[in-house]
DNA sequence: GGCGGCTTGTGAAATCATTCACAAGTTATC
DNA sequence: GATAACTTGTGAATGATTTCACAAGCCGCC
């Protein structure tokens, strides 16, 4: 398979949004140019993104909406669930680890780390907070798939690189620094600072 | 000025905080080479973002540090501080509401908004929850430049229009959907289930 | 079964973003 | 003040992504 643009992953994951609405309101069938209203973009960039990946439509129709929902979650490998590790209980690691979407959609987080003794035993829900001095064990013993970092920035490299020698592949990381990781690793940011600033940008340059 | 790709401004946002790093390491000069490594990009990438906004190197020599942080803080519009409302009091907005980083960077969270009755009047440090319909007054009153919006997915839409008609012409969206607004208003969403589902993509689609 | 109205799938074209490559400027050294 | 060692700023080249445009396929109706 050539390799598919993150732009294009990205857009995906807004279809199968749109799509599991869709079966909600009772759709049977919708056309790109529906999909594209929707997710803001054009019914070729519909076509051209679904088509690296087969043809799943019926031309004078559109695509069925059960069908077209189930083959996105086939390609985006959501067919199964994933285990998630929360590593960083401070507000929004804590925040994160009771958000009932996350379950949702098939991402179960199975353990939240810290180094703070007074938060380490603490619990919510079904989960305790464990100490960050076990987290390489219990790597080694639960495989989990996905670590999700909301360690202060400062402390984030460190600990990225004890979760990587520890056997992470995939990381999710919320503090506001680009954090350096080998080839293998796959990292996604979510920075707020930088979304913030972005719009600064936007309202001070707004008028050319 | 001709059209800043989003990129780049994601980019420069990048490059202030390595800068400001680099403040606190006490080095007086940097070169895009060193900036580049940081950022994950190259060095010519570095040079290109920095030449649509002027030039602000010395040739041999590299940037000043505190001087490329100032054009930097200029560009991006952030000499002043921003006033912003966070809408929605659930997990996430109260992370937020309580996160010191936005503050530091010059993003005052100057109200927060719920229309539960169970939530409204309850306080953490200076804010106190205030009700969903009073927001449009206070927008117009209070004239806050961004909001942050943290309710649930079904009412994201609906709140939008509100905040849009209110005057709002800034948001940073963390409901899992494409919001529609108009073309003058700037919208930036920080989608948690993407970023995983593009995780999964990746873990699924790693070997080829 | 033929016709009209739709909608897909996809090469080709256009646009947009990144990388290359090098002249020109700066500093340090002798 | 000439030379060597660096590093910027920027057109031109390359590469990636998006949009265009249209043939081909499907459905419903007469």
């Amino acid at each position: 398979m050539r390799r598919i643009a993150d732009s294009t992953v990205r857009r995906l994951s807004l279809y199968l949004r749109f799509l599991e609405e869709s079966t909600n309101r009772g759709l049977v069938t919708i056309s790109s140019d529906e999909l594209a209203r929707r997710g803001g973009t054009t019914s070729a960039q519909v076509r051209k993104d679904l088509s690296f990946f087969g043809s799943f439509g019926k031309r004078g129709l559109g695509y069925s909406v059960p069908e077209l929902t189930e083959s996105l979650r086939e390609i985006l490998g959501l067919r199964r669930d994933w285990q998630v590790i929360i590593v960083g209980a401070g507000k929004i690691g804590t925040a994160l680890a009771q958000y009932r979407g996350f379950r949702q959609r098939g991402f179960r987080v199975t353990a939240v780390y810290d180094r703070d003794p007074k938060k380490i035993g603490t619990r919510w829900d079904a989960l305790t907070v464990r100490d960050m001095a076990e987290i390489e064990r219990d790597i080694q013993k639960e495989h989990p798939d996905i670590a999700v970092l909301t360690t202060p920035a400062e402390e984030a490299q460190v600990v990225v690189d004890r979760l990587v020698s520890a056997g992470m592949r995939a990381l999710l990381n919320f503090a506001p620094i680009q954090l350096q990781v080998p080839p293998d690793v796959t990292l996604k940011n979510v920075n707020m600072a930088m979304e913030l600033e972005g719009l600064s940008f936007a309202l001070t340059n707004r008028d050319r």
